[in-house]
DNA sequence: CAGAACACCAACACATATGTCAGGGTTCAA
DNA sequence: TTGAACCCTGACATATGTGTTGGTGTTCTG
């Protein structure tokens, strides 16, 4: 398929999808007049691209872990075991990342969640979200990781 | 505390934590001189908002969830548990992507293994292999110009 | 007091993601 | 043939997050 129909497919801009091919994260096929032909599988890369950048990676990023982003894992490794290894140590960092992030969002949900479902049975007036009365309360909810060991600043 | 010990704390710069307050996403407490005094809760709020940021969402798209920055996620927070949750979409899509291609790799690294131990009885030589190089991703933001070279004059 | 160690702020530099526009082809139907 | 609807490339524009620098006030300590 061509462009347009590419990008409604996935919900996103031709601009994107050239910004992709671009940055060296995917090649698309040409047609004789020049014109980018779309294949499913490239859908389905692109796809996992702009999840990757709407989750907080840049291209930069991404472009190391080129083989997640093909449809078969196991393809791109076969250069040996060690190759497979490095593969693994990436995405396992990978995972881990995305492990950390899912999880402080869906803590994150759930605290908010309980605090929406208390908040309807008492019904107080909400008072400014910037309004941090510096009062020292207890730490209530998305507690752990205390000092900032925060798995993506401080790792370098 | 003031601004070096919080930064510290929190494995953040403290021009970061001055951008999110300038973004309007939090305001700290100024000592007579003018320095800033962050409270524990401060700190709380800091760390929410780089979460924020880490997984991809704009001081601007956060503003807007203010709520869900502090301690008490009382008010209004709709919008950010709708967000996150649309957030978690795509990284939820990324793990079982992740997920079923390293186990295909994993797999084919245990094939490998089998395989080559079971042509030669000497598997040891190459634990090196399994070694993190780790390909650095050279973080965002200004980087020092290598050779005093103005690449791109007129830009401004 | 001098100097180190911090703090503050503004302004400029960069990288990145996207939008948008200009100048030009290609296809196809009326 | 003409026009609509696509496609392409390239360049400029804007928003964001940070780093960096420079000028300057404040605090602490020898």
């Amino acid at each position: 398929m061509q462009a347009k129909e590419a990008a409604q497919r996935l919900g996103i801009t031709q601009r994107m999808l050239r910004h992709y091919e671009k940055a060296g994260l995917m090649k698309v096929r040409r047609s004789e007049n020049g014109y980018r032909i779309y294949s499913e599988a490239d859908l389905r890369r692109a796809e996992r691209i702009y999840d990757f950048i709407v989750t907080g990676f840049s291209t930069r990023e991404i472009r190391t872990m080129a083989a997640c982003l093909s449809d078969e894992g196991a393809g791109p490794c076969e250069g040996g075991i060690e190759k497979l290894s490095q593969k693994l140590v990436h995405i396992d960092r990978l995972r881990s990342d995305l492990d950390s992030r899912r999880e402080a969002i869906v803590d994150r949900l759930a605290t908010l969640r309980a605090a929406l479902s208390n908040h309807l049975e008492e019904s107080e007036p909400y008072h400014a979200a910037l309004d941090i009365s510096a009062s020292e309360v207890p730490p209530r909810g998305r507690r752990p990781n205390p000092a900032g060991v925060n798995s993506n600043a401080a790792r370098r």
